[in-house]
RNA sequence: GGAGACGUGGCCGAGUGGUCGAAGGCGCUCGCCUGGAAAGUGAGUAUACGUCAAAAGCGUAUCGAGGGUUCGAAUCCCUCCGUCUCCGCCA
């Protein structure tokens, strides 16, 4: 959501952001419903203040026993019933065409977010580690997997197509690496390790942006609750409608949880092995902090996730993402994307947002700042760190070896419970 | 799922149709008092929006949310959300 004094003040500014996005310039229109809105409030407004100054003098009236003056005061504002109802539901019929307007418009892009039309404008940052070299030819995790535990066929069998079913070592591979990043997280990156709802109402979906544009994404429950796409739904929400204290900031939250994605959008794309599915889990971070820092934090949040791809000694590139390729929600976003050598190329594993104060407008959530002394608007941050069943694309494709096995990182293998690689059953 | 009770400011809590944005207390802020502190004491202490160049001021809204009754609603009615108690069911 966006300020409408900002937009106000600055409309061009505002347009020139939207259209770098590749949005469509809205600032005239806002402008006038903005303009026709407060031409209503002010009318209804003084219809109200007669009323209220009226009924007052007929309390006073009625007081003093004076029931002639409170009688006739009362016709007069009677008189009034047949103009206050007509503009209060003008007054909210433009406040609902402008919160329309508003809420469907994404954030706008940060001054160093790279101009672009789509992903192949994304700007390359940095990238860790050598792609190792193989004396064999890599194969693909959908080749590997099913001899290792990675059953597709089950999981269409009984789900559908984007569901697999994993056993044994590939379930425990699986495990361990959930439990490793949500180990790093709280132990290493100090964010509080947290348990949340995955079935969440409207409003909250609203607050993170996904709704009201998004709905055809998601999953919702005959009860009329979402399933969420990410905890960065529930997480983020969790200071949502809440005025936090200065101190308070920054908090840092993390929490592994499933995701519910209908890639409605996706058709076709991806139908082989473990890369898009309905349901995936993912370790979330994500940061409230105050507007100053959180350029900062983003650039932690980064690090943070790029802390998992080090440890489980996979290659990786750090990418900036253009103004075409961000999310409705995102002032500026950093991909880490993994190399998968069965497929010969870089992949999204990481996506790490700042959301200036874009998804705190959505959901009110405000810190009482020492300095000014007014309320402001937090913001706030999110990012994978990181989505588990692509991780377990990139062990078990970076760390395979030629009789089809897969070596298990020494980061994981506290919790693999002996286990040191993934073997063919005999 | 059945029955009942309840939801007021940062917190506690009064208020059952009229000068109520809301008594009182706690907390907090700034003074006074003190060598310093505590205690005592005085004042202040919600948010959003509109109006204004801005501030002050003024206005409007907000007593869980939304609707309704009424000249007027924290107070009466309806719906929803949430909390609590008892029973039932359940991991």
């Amino acid at each position: 959501m966006h300020d409408l004094k900002y937009i106000r003040e600055n409309p061009q500014v505002f347009d020139a952001a939207l259209i770098r996005r590749g949005a469509a310039p809205v600032a005239a229109s806002v402008l006038a419903l903005d303009e026709n809105r407060r031409a209503v409030l002010t009318e209804m407004q003084n219809a109200q203040a007669r009323r209220n100054e009226a009924s007052k003098a007929i309390g006073a009236a009625m007081g003093k026993g004076d029931i002639a003056t409170a009688e006739a005061l009362k016709a007069e504002v009677a008189a009034l019933k047949d103009t206050l109802p007509a503009l209060e539901e003008q007054e909210r019929a433009a406040g609902e065409e402008l919160d329309t307007l508003l809420a469907g418009l994404p954030n706008l892009p940060a001054d160093d977010t790279p101009d672009g039309a789509d992903e192949t404008e994304n700007v390359e940052i940095a990238r860790w580690g050598t792609p190792r070299s193989f004396e064999f030819e890599p194969r693909d995790h959908a080749d590997l997997g099913p001899v290792l535990g990675l059953d597709f066929e089950t999981g269409v069998a009984i789900s559908g197509a984007r569901f697999t079913f994993m056993r044994g070592q590939m379930a425990r591979l699986n495990r361990a690496l959930g439990q490793f990043m949500l180990d790093y997280q709280t132990g290493q990156r100090g964010y509080t390790e947290c348990a949340t709802p995955y079935l969440v109402r409207q409003e909250s979906l609203f607050g993170t942006g996904q709704l009201p544009k998004f709905a055809e994404d998601n999953f919702q429950t005959t009860d009329g609750r979402w399933l969420i796409p990410t905890a960065e739904v529930s997480l983020t929400n969790s200071v949502r409608e809440q005025i936090l204290d200065e101190s308070a900031l920054p908090i840092r939250m993390t929490a592994l949880t499933p995701c519910f994605r209908s890639e409605a959008g996706a058709a076709g794309r991806d139908t082989k092995g473990l890369i898009r599915q309905h349901q995936f889990e993912k370790v979330e971070l994500v940061s409230i902090v105050r507007p100053e820092d959180s350029v900062a934090e983003h650039e932690r949040m980064v690090e943070s996730a790029e802390g998992i791809l080090q440890a489980l000694e996979l290659p990786y590139r750090k990418m900036l993402l253009c103004t075409g390729d961000m999310g409705a929600s995102a002032r500026k976003t950093y991909d880490l994307e993994v190399w998968l050598p069965g497929q010969g190329l870089y992949r999204e594993i990481s996506s790490c947002s700042n959301c200036g104060d874009w998804q705190a407008r959505r959901m009110n959530t405000r810190y009482r700042a020492a300095e000014n002394k007014g309320n402001v608007f937090v913001h706030t941050l999110n990012g994978s760190g990181l989505a588990v069943g692509r991780t377990l694309v990139a062990v078990l494709e970076n760390h395979q070896q030629a009789d089809g096995s897969v070596t298990v990182p020494a980061a994981l293998l506290p919790y693999m419970g002996g286990l040191t690689k993934l073997e063919i059953a005999a």
